[in-house]
DNA sequence: GAATTAACGTACCATGTGGTGATTTAACTG
DNA sequence: CAGTTAAATCACCACATGGTACGTTAATTC
């Protein structure tokens, strides 16, 4: 019923998604309130299940480069959501969007490159990955990177090579073999 | 009259802007016939203000990094545009945007792909672009990367040590302390 | 200056949006 | 089975959008 939601793109009208999910507005209106809180349950609720894969992968015994393989895996060709990432949706239209809306999309974004950070900052410890690039600009680049090929997906376009050599940056020559 | 539309972003309304720009409604439909009309009116036009920029960088005498440089200034933090480059806002909304729009956003990607290539091309003829990147590939890239930082700048965020970092697999090693 | 033509703008239309009050249906309690 | 209460819905509102018919003004021509 309210799962239905994750297949809501940003573009259908809150008059049009009540009426093909076979619930009226009224009843939408007592469970969120506006249509902000709608968006935010909705954000909120791909953030539970898309993040429960991504920590799966970082908390995973895979190695260093492993883990960013996958990760980028995710965003660029896994079909898991093949409607588009909904948070990057949301972050393209963000100023058609409610206020709270707005703050947990920031929220987000905030969260996923601290989870970058992390990863960073546990693959430097173990000397998995060289270089000197400060972990904070690897974390922004990492988080911008694969923003991107998510973009690029929704675009209809194929972000593998492009993803694949931005990550190349990052000292895992691999990488471009790995995904392409 | 007609060039206040380079301000005009996409969130304003027909029905609005004509009202700021002191015309009638009419009048904007004698000219361009429907919204499609428009805002393919205003891309094209706004094409050949940026179209002229850049080629004026890629006919100059700079050396082939001091080019690469120039247009990733030129797309990272020239304060001319800086309403946001119309083209990436209107890639950004382009199942928003009239058929004609669509088809002239395809072709201006188009074009802009093929002006990375022939840069490319030229800095592996003079030897000014090592490595073994394919052409096509690196051209792909540095549209995608460019448009990155557009996007970027449209949300609010600084583009600059990301378009840096991601132009030194380029070969260019002295890109991000030049841009940074 | 009169007549014709072209451009312009007021006022309007149909439609879709987010949002809500009144009413009916359903469930639960005694 | 009767009576109260909770929930879902029908129908509606105000508003904004893209788009247009028609009256009005301005320019042109003789």
């Amino acid at each position: 019923m309210r799962s239905y939601w994750n297949e809501g793109p940003t573009e259908v009208s809150l008059n049009g998604l009540c009426q093909r999910a076979g619930v009226s507005k009224p009843s939408v209106y007592r469970e969120f309130g506006n249509e902000d809180g709608l968006t935010h349950a909705a954000l909120e609720n791909y953030g539970h299940c898309v993040l429960a894969k991504v920590l799966e992968i970082l908390a995973g015994e895979d190695i260093f480069a492993g883990k960013i393989r996958k990760i980028a895996y995710l965003a660029a060709e896994d079909g898991a959501h093949e409607s588009g990432c909904l948070f990057v949706k949301m972050r393209t239209a963000k100023n058609q969007m409610g206020e709270k809306t707005q703050i947990l999309i920031a929220a987000m974004a905030s969260m996923a490159v601290d989870a970058y950070a992390n990863l960073l900052i546990e693959g430097r410890e173990t000397g998995e990955w060289p270089g000197n690039i400060p972990v904070k600009l690897g974390a922004a680049y990492l988080h911008a990177q694969i923003g991107l090929a998510l973009d690029q997906r929704a675009r209809g376009e194929d972000p593998r090579v492009v993803l694949a050599l931005a990550l190349c940056v990052l000292g895992l020559t691999d990488a471009q073999s790995e995904i392409a």
